[in-house]
DNA sequence: GAACAGATGGTTTTT
DNA sequence: CCATCTGTTC
């Protein structure tokens, strides 16, 4: 153990984080906070919340002498959650390695080797839930298992609705398409997705579901058969011993609350959640569980998050439990008089220039309606970044249509990244000679879909335009990547040259048949390219070998094939999924799902070629059509670059503004209205919309039996709140240059980006706040 | 005030 | 491709 001074001078002097009284009063409380003080962090953006989390978690170990182990740390993501986990690592060594070096801490030198920080409870909600469900299982019991996404909707469409064609049924149909608020694209597809929807609300809203039912059932005749759906997939599930997220989270609470998990609890001291206005009610549940048992212990909890930056309605986060989380704390964990959480505001922002931190202060506080939505009486962000850094002013750049708007900002990009920069004023915009690169720059939109039926958007007129190599891997849905077109045609013509497989199945989906047929022609066609390596073997013989079960180089047909082999196999001819970034994110995406096959179906991603058996071949073909191929063609597997540690240092990054929630960049361009030529109800809804979107009406529905209640604020004011905090988080990731991009529809069409207010006015008329270029 | 042609645009995100 | 909105015509 070693002294609060000694941590400080510590972490000052070695890890470089000014968190003494006088230079950051706030951070100084939030970390220095005794082992038993809760905390409510209102965390600003840039305002450094993991570093204070890291540092809290460090100081209670070293400080406090807390066990590693008796801490629980957890944040919304999965890359949010290893980036806290390795910094806890890097950090906790480096102060080890600085105590070790010290005469004066030489009598704790066997306390610090044997001072393990993986021992440290951290990850995402689901991951601990999955862990400590698997670990304090009672003797005998099998581990749960969790399914990904495509499988609950395979399971949905299956036992959900083709048992007694729900799918057919009338009232169903009209029910979702109402819920939904639309009738463009829905199919069975998409039905199987709401109704998935609908259960997942139910369990993150806590949801008496059976009285639900009851209330409904009169409003709606549909509800019943949906009631009735639901039902048979968990019925399903629970059969299967199986868990989808929602209800891992479930059943973790129950356990919880039913006390089968006390050895669990009785270790536990401190809990920390990062990122807590995504919680839903269900996560704030356990949380609460988990606290009741970290405050018996002597411990505390400890949540950081920021009102203004809830972007997961759809997903059941309610910032209500953010903004009344000190109330809530009182009066839901079971305790006599547990101590009061003590409300911290981080408010200093080291990210930005003070004229960004100005902009973003002056557009969160546009709209007189948003601030009843926020946390009461929060300070402004401060700007605080340490000088010498350059002032620039805000950016505009708005053209006539977006092909003049790509052309423009692409001339702007390549001046800034790759020639002498860009002049506006007296300011020269240039990324750092030296240290600068591509990833200097993003590009932020609500979508980065580059085209959409025959729309071609922003994304794709700066693929054309820009020199510079972009990444943008969800720009295309995976199943018409030329990549995904090519590795799975070949796949099919390998496996099923004739399609005789294919044809005999019944019920294939239209658009799994459409898109296999479109997988094939451009696989053939660049098989005729002969593609390279030629030799020892060329891709046309490597195929016909497959097609006729002939080995090459060998004397029988191996008995089994996994189809993983023979992807990777594949592989060897298409360049793009070797060295390019896309192209591996692609890749990575087409085995994850067929290695997620083996969790569930007979065949597990083999191919069986038995002479004895030739039955069982069309049985293992079949099964990779239902469990891999129907997913990928239908667009239920979308691709995860999460995975990839760094965005590639010589592309330009695009990305959803939900995707750079977390991220800084030095120059960040954010899409205002590049698709807004005129003033249309139809895109309302990404600007200033006429009522609450889909998550609002979800909400609506379903909460009348939630401990939730209904929601307090009307559908259209949720929608409004929704957007500014959108656009409030894309401003604030810029560290050096904002700007904004857009048409010079603009000035007529209301938007809450550009500064309108829902009451119809526009403060910021004109836009004079900005330089426009 | 109905009927029809023509215009318009079509989310996103997570475990 | 197609639902939905706008504008024109009767």
């Amino acid at each position: 153990m070693i002294s609060w001074e000694n941590y400080q001078k510590i972490v000052i002097k070695h890890l470089n984080r000014k968190i003494s009284q006088e230079d950051n009063p706030n951070q100084h409380q939030a970390i220095s906070a005794p082992t038993e003080q809760s905390q409510f962090l209102v965390a600003g953006p840039g305002s450094g919340k993991t570093t204070v989390m890291v540092l809290k978690i460090l100081k209670f170990i070293y400080v406090d002498d807390v066990h590693p182990s008796s801490i629980l740390a957890t944040t919304f993501t999965r890359k949010a959650a290893s980036e806290l986990r390795s910094r806890i690592l890097s950090w906790g060594d480096e102060i080890r390695q600085v105590l070790l070096k010290d005469p004066e801490f030489s009598e704790m030198h066997t306390y610090l080797r044997l001072l393990d920080f993986n021992q440290i409870i951290t990850g995402t909600l689901d991951s601990i839930s999955n862990d400590i469900l698997k670990m304090h299982r009672a003797p005998g019991a099998a581990p749960p298992v969790v399914i990904q996404d495509f499988v609950t909707s395979a399971l949905m469409l299956n036992v959900g609705l083709f048992k007694e064609e729900k799918h057919h049924n009338e009232d169903l149909r009209d029910y979702l398409i109402k819920l939904r608020g639309g009738k463009f694209g829905f199919n069975t597809n998409e039905m199987c997705k709401q109704l998935l929807e609908i259960k997942d609300r139910v369990y993150y809203d806590q949801v008496e579901w059976d009285e639900l039912a009851q209330e409904k059932i009169n409003e709606h005749p549909g509800f019943e058969v949906a009631h009735q759906a639901i039902n048979d997939y968990l019925h399903e599930l629970g059969m299967r011993n199986l868990f989808d997220y929602a209800m891992l989270e479930a059943e973790f609470l129950d356990q919880l609350r039913t006390n089968k998990l006390d050895d669990f609890l009785q270790g536990l001291k401190l809990i920390l959640v990062d990122e807590y206005q995504d919680s839903n009610l269900l996560q704030e549940q356990i949380y609460f569980q988990l606290a009741e048992a970290a405050l018996k212990n002597g411990g505390s909890m400890t949540v950081v998050g920021d009102d203004d930056q809830s972007l997961y309605r759809f997903r059941g986060a309610t910032v209500d439990l953010f903004t009344n989380f000190l109330e809530r704390f009182s009066t839901q964990i079971n305790l006599e008089e547990p101590k009061k959480p003590e409300l911290i505001y981080l408010s200093q922002n080291y990210r930005s220039t003070e004229n960004i931190v100005h902009f973003c202060n002056g557009f969160s506080q546009l709209d007189t309606e948003f601030q009843l939505a926020r946390v009461k009486d929060k300070p402004a962000i401060i700007p605080e970044r340490t000088p010498p850094f350059t002032d620039f002013p805000i950016l505009g750049m708005f053209r006539k249509d977006v092909e003049t708007l790509a052309q423009d900002l692409s001339q702007f990009i390549e001046q800034v990244v790759c020639k002498d920069g860009y002049q506006v004023q007296d300011y020269l915009i240039k990324v750092n000679p030296d240290e600068g690169s591509p990833t200097d720059l993003s590009v932020l939109l609500s979508s980065p879909q580059e085209q959409v039926y025959k729309n071609k958007k922003l994304p794709y007129h700066l693929r054309e335009n820009l020199n510079i190599p972009i990444f943008n891997p969800r720009g295309h849905s995976l199943e018409r990547t030329w990549e995904t077109k090519v590795l799975c045609g070949l796949m099919l013509d390998c496996i099923d040259p004739e399609c005789e497989i294919q044809e005999s199945i019944e019920k294939l989906p239209y658009s799994a048949k459409k898109n296999f047929k479109s997988w094939r022609i451009t696989a053939r066609d660049y098989v005729d390219t002969n593609p390279e390596p030629s030799t020892p073997l060329s891709l046309k013989l490597f195929i016909e070998a497959w097609q006729k079960r002939q080995p090459l180089g060998r004397k029988t047909w191996k008995k089994t094939v996994p189809l993983l082999d023979l992807a990777y196999k594949l592989v060897t001819w298409i360049p793009t999924m070797q060295n390019d970034v896309e192209g591996l994110v692609y890749l990575e995406a087409i085995t994850r799902t067929i290695s997620e096959t083996s969790l569930f179906s007979n065949y597990a991603g083999e191919l069986v070629f038995d002479e004895e058996t030739p039955e069982r071949e069309c049985y293992s073909i079949k099964d990779a059509y239902w469990n891999i191929f129907v997913p990928l063609a239908t667009g239920a597997i979308k691709v995860d670059e999460g995975l990839l540690d760094t965005l590639p240092d010589n592309r330009i990054n695009i990305m959803s503004i939900h995707q750079s929630k977390g991220l800084e960049f030095p120059l960040v361009i954010v899409d205002v209205g590049s698709d807004f030529r005129t003033n249309h109800p139809k895109n309302a809804f990404k600007r200033f919309p006429e009522e609450g979107g889909n998550s609002c009406t979800m909400e609506d529905e379903i909460r009348v039996c939630s401990p939730l209640g209904s929601p307090n604020r009307p559908g259209r004011h949720r929608a409004f709140d929704d957007l500014t905090r959108h656009y409030f988080v894309a401003y604030s990731r810029a560290q050096d240059v904002l700007l904004l991009v857009g048409l010079t529809t603009f000035r007529d069409i209301p938007n809450v980006a550009t500064g309108w207010t829902r009451n119809g006015n526009w403060p910021w008329e004109g836009l004079d706040n900005m330089i426009m270029i």
